[in-house]
DNA sequence: AAAACGATCTACT
DNA sequence: GTAGATCGTTTTG
């Protein structure tokens, strides 16, 4: 997709976030995340996998024991970007509704459809199918560090997300527990695109139809 | 000041 | 499947 095309995709609005985060979580399947590396330099891909942390009763949410200075932005307005470091990683979320709540959605996996030369610059060479699997690796691909923690995702500039061309049908969309986590790991909150060499980790899901957790 | 903890990744079996 | 690297952040003393 050449930039321009990428550029006239319409950007996500804050009222986009400010919805349920496990909504925006199953809807930010199929859309478009962009990483302006360098001027005329356009990174990305549409997004394949991402994960919802809620506000109340999850103790995997990193803002479960309240507020620090890591987190803070969980707890800003929503459409801005959350990132923190783990192990020699960063990993990407979006903070989801309300000013004050803090949740997020955890964006785990791309599809990489922009810039590939250089995101594989990024990343050492690799094959594409590993290029942003895994959130440490997409951030790795798409040179995010704790510098952008709390971007405003809605500016269309540096960073941000855009609606895609095309939907994802919902019968694409399978739904299964978080990865990783250590508490709070029954819950099915993790959503991915069946059949997508791209997505990361466990790939056996139920239909979002079959789990009633998933229909908010 | 020290200890403990991962929303990870790679390498290996 | 499991083990271990590795380090910023949080928690504890």
């Amino acid at each position: 997709m050449s930039e321009v095309a990428c550029r006239a995709l319409p950007v996500l609005s804050r009222g986009f976030y400010d919805r349920p985060v496990q909504l925006v979580a199953r809807e930010l399947l199929g859309k478009w995340l962009f990483r302006e590396w360098a001027p005329g330099v356009l990174l990305g891909g549409r997004i394949v996998e991402a994960e919802a942390y809620l506000a109340e009763n999850d103790s995997a949410n990193h803002a479960f024991r309240g507020r620090t200075r890591r987190n803070a932005s969980m707890f800003g307005p929503p459409g801005h970007a959350y990132v923190y470091a783990i192990h020699t990683r960063y990993c990407l979320n979006v903070v989801t509704e309300a000013e004050g709540v803090p949740s997020a959605v955890l964006i785990r996996a791309l599809e990489p459809l922009s810039g590939v030369e250089t995101m594989q610059q990024l990343r050492g060479a690799c094959p594409l199918r590993e290029l942003a699997r895994g959130p440490g690796k997409l951030c790795q691909a798409l040179g995010i560090d704790r510098r952008l923690d709390g971007w405003d995702l809605t500016l269309g500039q540096t960073l941000w997300l855009a609606d895609s061309a095309d939907a994802i049908s919902a019968d694409r969309i399978l739904v299964g527990p978080r990865i990783g986590v250590t508490s709070a790991k029954e819950l099915p909150l993790r959503f991915f695109l069946a059949n997508c060499p791209f997505v990361s980790g466990h790939r056996r899901g139920l239909p979002l139809s079959a789990s009633p957790h998933s229909r908010p």
